[in-house]
DNA sequence: CTAATACTTAAGCATCTCCTTGACTATTGA
DNA sequence: TCAATAGTCAAGGAGATGCTTAAGTATTAG
C-alpha cells in the first residue's frame, strides 16, 4: 500500500497545464516542430521548449531532431496507460456498488421472510 | 482554439501528488472521514485537510459534516469525465492513422495502375 | 461539567513552477 | 559567405505548492 507510481505523478503534473494539455491536442493530430508548436502560444519559444522537456519527461511526448528542426509527436501508448488508471478506480468504484446492492438486495429478502412468517 | 478547461487544470493537478491519489484510491472503495483518510499517510492532519480541500475544489471528491465527522465520497462522474478526455485525444490519433493508412493505400493503387501500363 | 475527539484556521517556510530576457550554437537558403 | 532560421542554455523572479506547528472551535462520551 500507498506505493505511489512516479510515472503518473509526471503525466499528472504534465498535463495540469493548460499549455502543455494545448501542445498534446495539437500533436495526437500529428507531428509538429517546436516551432509550429510555439506558434500560436502566447509565449517565448523558450517557454515552450521548457514545457516539452516537462512533457518529455513524462514520456508523453518523444521528439528527434533533424538538421536544425525537432519534430515531436505523441506517445499514445501513455495516454492510453494513464487512460487505464481511470479505468481501474472507476472498476472499484462499480464492484463497491454490486456490493451495495447485493446487500441491499439481501436485506429486503431477510425482511420478506420475516413477513412471511 | 487554444480555449483551455479550468476544471480539467484542476482535476489534473489534483492527480499530480500521490498523496491526493492515495485518498481518491481509498475513496473509490467507499466513503471515509478526515482521520480514516489521514490514518496511514505519513504527515499531519492538517496536511490531509488541505489536500482534500484541493480535491474539492476539483470536484473529484464531496464531503459532507455530521456532527463532528466530515464524511467524504468521490465524485464518479467527474472521474468519467476526465476519463473521456483521454477516449477523445485516443480518437483523434486513431482517426489520424485511418487516414495515414488510407493515404498509404491510395499511392501503392497509383504505383500499380503505373505498373500495369 | 470536563475531557477527549474531530476537525479547522492561520502563519510561516523551503521548494517548485512558469515565465522572462539575453546570449549562444547549429543549420540552411540566397 | 553571411544572414536568417530553429532551437538551446542559464540566470532570475513572482507566485504557487506542500508541508509544518500552534492555537482555535464544535461535538460527544463519561
Amino acid at each position: 500500500m500507498l506505493k505511489h507510481d512516479p510515472d503518473l505523478d509526471r503525466v499528472f503534473q504534465a498535463l495540469a497545464d493548460p499549455t502543455r494539455r494545448a501542445i498534446v491536442e495539437r500533436l495526437v493530430r500529428g507531428p509538429a516542430s517546436v516551432s509550429q508548436l510555439a506558434e500560436p502560444l502566447p509565449m517565448s519559444l523558450a517557454a515552450v521548449v521548457q514545457h516539452l522537456q516537462v512533457l518529455e519527461g513524462s514520456g508523453l511526448v518523444r521528439s528527434e531532431k533533424v538538421g536544425r528542426v525537432r519534430t515531436c509527436r505523441v506517445e499514445p501508448a501513455v495516454l492510453r496507460r494513464t487512460e487505464e488508471w481511470f479505468a481501474g478506480q472507476r472498476t472499484l468504484w462499480e464492484r463497491r456498488l454490486e456490493r451495495l446492492g447485493e446487500l441491499l438486495a439481501d436485506e429486503t429478502e431477510e425482511k420478506e421472510e420475516k413477513e412471511e412468517k
